[in-house]
DNA sequence: GTGCGTGCAAATTCTTTGCAATGCA
DNA sequence: TGCATTGCAAAGAATTTGCACGCAC
């Protein structure tokens, strides 16, 4: 994620960029891995000192409403948050060590296609999250999935 | 979902089919759309009166954790489940009135190649879930994206 | 009969809300 | 200065756990 830009984008709407969703941002660009409320409290907690948790819940959502951060989705729960690149995205979360990358190139034309033939729906947006080995993890020789796996398949 | 086979499958893995678990079976195999475990309880009470709340959520675990039934990730929440068909499959959403559709034809190879390339990620899983609309609200001239909206992008 | 499974109630989380005080634009 | 934003504490939801009893195998 980039600071920069996601507080322009702040500004951009006329929202007020305070300490604290400064120290939220900060704490989503910093972090690798998503970040569930807490830890994000806690990380940005360094940046302001004062910041309470409700502030965080509000941020979060404030973030995610506006596309600049992305919630990601794990067994181990949905309240994880992660900075999000400009523009349509989605996760790919590391089953060794949690980090998480983006991507953004997902053509899902065909298999929306194949999808809409299967179930008579029109398709008109699609989730997607990738899990798998880092490239450090692969160099390491981290194979198994350890702390996270995704939901469903 | 097929009950039949779902009891099936209990069975074979010597788990005990009780009256509760049957019922959130049948309450399962006959929604149409995810339910939540309130609303599970609610529909497995008629055949199962003394059933509690406590109960629904464990055997949800434990059809989901035996890939019986799965759980949707929608905006309003990640509690819901559906029935699953055997095997490999994934979720449609429809925008207009909450039903849920399966389909089992993912080809994702091409997509989780270009991911590969983009994040140097050794892709293992994915977890998909589409929305749309359904061929019923197609035909009721339902467009708008009403109840549900799917997270992420 | 033997345990696994259950229901209830209580304990834990997790998240949201009310409201006076604060501080960004 | 004005009003959005915050922090705290308290309310509210959602989920889990402990334990005695009941029932599927």
């Amino acid at each position: 994620m980039d600071v920069g830009k996601a507080t322009q984008e702040l500004r951009a709407r006329g929202i007020r960029l305070t300490r604290q969703r400064a120290a939220v941002l900060t704490a989503l660009g910093r972090a690798e891995r998503g970040l569930g409320p807490e830890e994000i409290l806690y990380a940005a907690r360094g940046e302001c000192p004062e910041l309470g948790l409700t502030t965080v819940y509000r941020a979060l959502d404030l973030l995610v409403s506006l596309g600049i951060a992305r919630r990601i989705h794990t067994s181990e729960g949905c309240a994880t948050v992660v900075g999000a690149k400009a523009g349509h995205g989605h996760s790919v979360v590391c089953l060794g060590c949690g980090r998480v990358a983006e991507f953004s190139s997902c053509d899902m034309v065909s298999v929306e296609k194949a999808a809409a033939t299967e179930t008579g729906f029109k398709i008109s947006a699609h989730s997607l999250e990738l899990a798998g080995i880092c490239a450090e993890c692969q160099a390491n020789g981290v194979t198994a999935a350890v702390v996270l796996t995704v939901h469903g398949d």
